[in-house]
DNA sequence: TTGTAAGCGTTATCAT
DNA sequence: ATGATAACGCTTACAA
């Protein structure tokens, strides 16, 4: 019945009602040519398997001159490995950290296994997203995206590997590497405050960033706890005209400049800082302190050198594939959540130490 | 035979000795429950296949009881679509253009494909990867890469259509978009020196770019033909630092400040702006023109203002998805090469106009 | 070490 | 409209 298979291969058999291409070169055709079993050929493809040197390379050169490489569909149909891993994450994420998605890719080639992207327009797509992710039986995936208890589950019932990339679950059982954002923002609030900062104002990322949220979360929980007046916010999304249009509303708000403006990433600081400088006038870090989040590239240049935190994402990308490298070897493995830390970036846009009195005063004259 | 198989399924085989999983569920499984034959159970999976309304109302409802989703490599095994789009592109490429993966994600998943993303660390790496492309038997390829003539005719010979993306193949018969970098080059030239601009600098891009070289053999073409001085050029690597480095090269070598330098991308335009504002003191574009290529965002910020050419990516990446679907439906197809045309960014870092005399004695006082 | 044969989970081609 | 049944191209016992 197989031998059916072998004798329809011969080259005779051209004409197939496949709509476009001739037929592919299989294993069958490799045996064929260098005179030895099917299962021969395929031995020559699995590293380590039990294989003469004579046969391996007739076979070789066979499959050399045939051009023929196996065929991974029909491999991971067997073995129940696809070999991909797909990797989740939201538009935003990826314009603005276009540097995770490369060390992910890089990680998940070193590991042998191929990247299988989807990128969200919106969170709200993420169900159709995962259809396709069963679809392809991908033995793994990371993902930078809001996930539903729901869905985390489906994973789990699924026996797919999940590793959360800078969200935060509140199941319990989910492998996560995240940046403790809300912890990063009491931070850069209360050493701000330490300075002689009262009269904050917010300029945050939009409301579907969980991210955003938890930046704002914290701040407001530190500024609460420190008895400092309440701030004002404003609502950004995350783009640079959003950093200048945000500082306007906020003076407008508040009547007058305020002490210090944190602002929900650094694209927008770096807006703010731009419009308070160019366009309003405003001295800062004299008149107003200006501070973000993420350390851009562009956070660092001569132009901005913006106070900022910066999350190790690098790092973070590379654990979160180690670890889904390790769920995907033996499988099962307790949850884990790894924690990073934000650090302070000493930027030149806020002021971080207490002035002498009478500088201030000169500063606000 | 294939009973044995629908036999094998009942629940009780439970003992399996793959490794992890429990067994899946398979288009049997729903059949059972469903209570009709496998096949039917397929048809309910393609769209506009006929079946009845009686028929899919319980294959569908025993489906989502069972979780079942169709395996996609059986699919793809026997109907000879992966429904992949293999996108290649430089780690340089995605870092500075992050908006294209972006954009091309979108349009692939808009086509009912599904993206394996491939990012070369270094564009020597490509031959690997091709390899993997081969054994996933994508449907297609955008590559925004390398590929050497031979890389290319066995794209034909596997009958895997192929678009690249801002690469101009040697070969005649490989589709492609691509800007016209040299042009542009030109182009830009020919603006500065209109306006007075003698002695030109060139930051010249890393070696292994492509786009790079192109841009700069048109601007030494241009510089040649108009017989202006022969420019100083010295090697960036694309980023910020190297704009800096350069220009305190040029100075060194020319023993003064150039009338312009024109760096082989924006970032580098910035870095070279910041050094010579912040750090050496120069006016630009009173004693300096500056000019970049790419018309990144941040080339609009208030602080930078640089000039510099647009390419309209975003139009690039949805219309080589474009072509590239019309090459998966109907194969073959002449080769198209479809060229788009920077257009000027008239940022104030470079004099474009020619200054009456006085101003400019003025500026260079 | 090698060959034989039984799947993997689909879709496609037939009859019915 | 539905159900058998034969591929699709591979891996992997098992036997030789």
């Amino acid at each position: 019945m197989r031998k059916k298979n072998t004798v329809a291969r011969t080259p005779s058999t051209t004409s197939r009602a496949i709509p476009g291409a001739g037929r592919r070169v299989t294993s069958y055709d490799v045996a064929l040519l260098a005179g030895v079993s099917q299962s021969a050929v395929s031995r020559c493809f699995k590293p380590g398997a039990s294989i003469s040197q004579a046969t391996h390379a007739k076979v070789m050169q066979a499959a050399i001159s045939l051009d023929y490489i196996p065929n991974a569909a029909a491999r991971s149909l067997i073995t129940r490995r696809s070999n991909l891993v797909a990797v989740i994450i939201s538009n935003l994420a990826n314009l603005y950290y276009p540097q995770v998605l490369s060390d992910l890719s890089q990680q998940i080639a070193r590991q042998g296994k191929r990247l299988l992207l989807f990128t969200l327009e919106r969170e709200a797509d993420i169900g159709k997203v995962l259809c396709d992710v069963w679809q392809y039986q991908v033995d793994g995936a990371v993902v930078a995206a809001c996930l539903s208890d729901e869905q985390m589950a489906e994973f789990g019932r699924r026996d797919v590997p999940l590793v959360l990339f800078n969200r935060s679950p509140r199941e319990h059982a989910v492998h996560a590497v995240l940046c403790d954002q809300a912890e990063a923002a009491r931070l850069l609030v209360s050493r701000l405050a330490e300075a002689g900062h009262r009269q904050f104002a917010i300029i945050d990322g939009p409301g579907d960033s969980a991210v955003a949220q938890e930046r704002k979360a914290g701040m407001l929980d530190r500024l609460l706890s420190l008895g400092l007046p309440a701030p004002i916010v404003v609502s950004g999304n995350y783009d640079y005209a959003s950093g200048g249009r945000g500082l306007r509303k906020v003076i407008d708000r508040l009547g007058r400049v305020p002490d210090a403006v944190i602002c929900g990433n650094d694209i927008m600081a770096i807006g703010c800082l731009d419009t308070a400088r160019h366009q309003m006038g405003i001295q800062v870090p004299l008149q107003m302190s200006v501070a973000g989040f993420d350390a851009l590239d562009a956070s660092g240049w001569l132009s901005y050198d913006i106070t900022t935190l910066r999350q190790p994402v690098q790092k973070m990308a590379t654990d979160a594939v180690a670890m889904l490298g390790e769920l995907m070897e033996r499988r099962g493995g307790s949850a884990e959540r790894r924690r990073y830390c934000s650090y302070l970036v000493e930027g030149s846009t806020a002021r971080l130490t207490v002035e002498q009195p009478y500088f201030g005063m000169m500063a606000a004259a």
